[in-house]
DNA sequence: AATGAATGAGACTTCATTCAT
DNA sequence: CATGAATGAAGTCTCATTCAT
């Protein structure tokens, strides 16, 4: 019937920008349900209408927003470890950078959160991608014995946790960035939590 | 007009027990949104308007239901480390008690989640209050020697979330106690990250 | 089925008078429909259904109340101008005592007005039966010569017009008795309006 | 959530003067609680959400229809005043202006009335401005003599009020232009009430 | 490519009334 | 005589989506 809008036009790209920036405070500030299109096409600038010339739906653009955030977060991690092989060093360089990018999305989580309840799956897609890709980085630097042996999953889901609530509590709750003893006493917990029994 | 409804007859009290039940299914299963109120009266047996004889709003019975899991879940964990001088004994036996606890309440996460969107003081303290807890019992773990020393808070934050995203992974997505290896993997890397220096 | 219950006991007629009360003030002040059944009952410090026992519903306790009034009113006005043989002495005094009834029932406006739009019958009964007396009062002083000829009822419903818009303007809005200036100017109006040519 | 709606499009304006048209039937026929936006909306031939791109709420349209009915009746009686000298005379074409204008807007005095008890101020409005720009009218025909020294806002109220009540008894009630007897009878009334002791 | 007026389904909430106690 | 918990009908208002321009 209606083919998934994919326009190609620069002018048409602008558009769909605008749209996806706007959706992101409006979900962040209001919650998915309480943010209205009519709100995001206000923010964006744009008529109501032209919404729908790039998003089917209200729900699709949570999802084309939380696969963007997924990626733009991916994308910075990847970057900010790129190189790096001494594996706690690596954890240390992520985890400053995963604070930063929280502190560069304050929406990140709300928007996120509230994908769960419009389409379970880009939620748990969100953090499997992630999960996956943490965990192979873990189950190699075991190989190499950088790390503790142990079930790289199980691993990559506790340090994601932990990052995710130390941001919660010091970035998206208070703004700031956590104080340096807390990022110390962190440390000290994930890096003697990982390093290996005879070091 | 704002008169807190309470009526105080035991014919009550049951009647409002069905209606938090019910609401935890709902807001569980669709999310605050899309559960309504009717679905929810239905689900529990009474007549639409009954609902607002014990709640003044659908936002008032997510409140008072966040509330009253956050009761339940610290006093379920206070219960289960009652006694325990071990701190990582006392850990442990935490951890298991939370998975249990997430294995009984399949809608824990969701509902505490939705809170986030209808009344961010509430999802706060339901965090906090845990937290405090969490951390005071740290602090005296450190002042005997038990465990390493550094901000307490920033240890309870990194415990929660691991706990947390193991809860979601294992129990919340896949109704599993999490598998054994699973557990001795996170124990492990726990108690390392936690033991003293010199030990 | 049910007949129109008319309690003879004198327990009941005080009840009866507590609700007829409390339905004046809540009617007055929050108007007909804003005003609840509940909020009748509780401020006439009796139970909700006890209403029923007493009004088969909302709108005739309101009948009832209007037709209260009226007698009421109609029977202030009588007593005052009881035994005045002048005419436009009479006029006066009524006006006066007229006021004066105002001013001890500052909802008498709100309530009759509020009965048009539940049952325009009492509300026009209510005016009528003013009207009807009125005017045949005027009928017998222009047959005396002591008023000008003319339709008995124009005059009759002029001079209520006058006292309606005037009690309005000061005594319900303002809540004082009209000051002396416009008394005086007011049965100036009067006077001369109906005295008759030649005197 | 609060933008005052106002397209301002010619389509637009016809819509909402359809909405006017009818919430003044509506609320004529079935007074304002009864009356329901669909039932306003229906009778316009407009979809229900329509209604609120024109009016934020159904209390908002009534004071729209208060405040726009109070401008025709001025204007109305402005019109029909214009050039006349003689206050008497003013006095009888006002009036009689007055009732035509009735006759054509059954609906004003139950419109006006409701005001009262969703806004009183609106309701007090109505009749302030008129009265203050009737008594004005008087305050200079006391001046050329043309009519009795006294409280012209006094004179203003007692003239409205006699209007409005034949207007109610005659056009209103009973769809009648007021017998010429009745007419007659109320000149002489206002007339001499009005006239100057000497003349 | 863009617009914004129009739509109507659906949800929360109130409240008159009933009835078992 | 009195009560108050329970009911469910009904109404206001929001908002995602469509479509003619």
């Amino acid at each position: 019937m209606s083919d998934l809008p994919q326009p190609a036009t620069a002018r048409g790209e602008v558009t769909r920008q605008k749209l996806l920036a706007a959706a992101e405070l409006e979900f962040g500030e209001r919650g998915f349900h309480a943010a209205s299109v009519s709100s995001i096409t206000q923010r964006a600038g744009v008529g109501q209408g032209t919404f729908y010339l790039y998003f089917p739906s209200k729900e699709d653009i949570l999802r084309a927003l939380v696969r963007h955030m997924g990626q733009e977060l991916r994308h910075t991690l990847t970057q900010a470890i790129e190189g790096i092989e001494e594996r706690l060093e690596l954890e240390r360089v992520g985890f400053n950078a995963f604070i930063e990018f929280c502190r560069q999305h304050k929406n990140l989580y709300r928007v996120v959160m509230q994908a769960q309840f419009v389409d379970e799956d880009i939620y748990r897609e969100y953090y499997q991608t992630l999960a996956s890709a943490y965990a192979a980085g873990l189950k190699k630097a075991q190989g190499n014995g950088q790390i503790r042996q142990g079930e790289a999953e199980a691993q990559a889901w506790a340090l994601m946790g932990i990052a995710h609530f130390l941001g919660l509590r010091y970035v998206i709750w208070e703004g700031l960035t956590p104080p340096a003893e807390v990022m110390a006493t962190t440390f000290d917990f994930i890096a003697h939590g990982l390093t290996p029994e005879g070091s």
